[in-house]
DNA sequence: TAATTGTATTATATGATATAATACAAAACA
DNA sequence: TGTTTTGTATTATATCATATAATACAATTA
């Protein structure tokens, strides 16, 4: 999978390790049970600090999405496990974003159907 | 308008504002042309450092929502002058950010519909 | 003249971010 | 039995963004 990490961009490393990975997973690049790379191996890929990649696997296993394990590293959650604490909350999470990005694209000019059509690519590029 | 602002939350005050103001803005609860309040005003109404009201009213000048006036004050920018460097690049960043949320969607749980109508009712809200 | 506007300045405090260098527990492996 | 590998913890340090306080300025309005 291809991280595109900017380094002198305002978002946090660790933050922007966080969504390429989800978005790795949403795409069906990552698959459930794969393993992660190694925090050590990401982190030398990189050029960032071990405990820079390792914040961005609990952040994802906080939420979820991740598990580790000691051992055996870190890997991608089956989608049916999908329905505890973080997910609570996640739905006004999702209309609140929603909301600030239907403003944004009102006042730049976008149309009703340009926007939707946005929408729909994005999600179609998910999934198996 | 109202103002919903978390103290305590991650995301910088003057960000929450910026945030809110566009969201505002894009609802019609403020009107082109309309005058904000003055920085003072708003800051005393929250509680919070004239410079950190200042910042947010820079930030959204940039990004052409809003006009200031040393002495008039700020005021929303007409819808039909978002056609300037801003504008550039815009595109992207909401194609990237319906990405990830796209990506978190569906990890979610979330169907095409489900997601869709999400979108859907959020545009909904915006202008008159 | 006095008041009001956004903004600039200087100083300061705090927290988040990121790094470096080690170390640990526990399993896998040779 | 050692060695390696895993995520994680710890401690110290450096830097930057955020936010505040107190003051001041230019320029207009009242």
């Amino acid at each position: 999978m291809v991280l595109k990490i900017d380094m002198s961009g305002e978002t946090p490393i660790y933050i922007q390790l966080r969504n390429e990975i989800v978005k790795g997973i949403g795409r069906g690049e990552l698959a459930a049970g794969e393993n992660l790379p190694t925090v050590r191996q990401l982190a030398s890929e990189l050029g960032v600090n071990t405990m820079t990649v390792s914040k961005a696997y609990q952040l994802l296993k906080s939420e979820e999405f991740i598990e580790t394990d000691r051992r055996k590293g870190a890997a991608v959650k089956p989608a049916q496990s999908m329905g505890g604490p973080a997910a609570a909350g996640y739905r006004e999470h999702l209309e609140d974003e929603l909301e600030l990005l239907s403003a944004e694209a009102k006042l730049r000019g976008l149309k009703r159907e340009e926007f939707l059509r946005l929408c729909e690519d994005a999600f179609a590029e998910m999934g198996v």
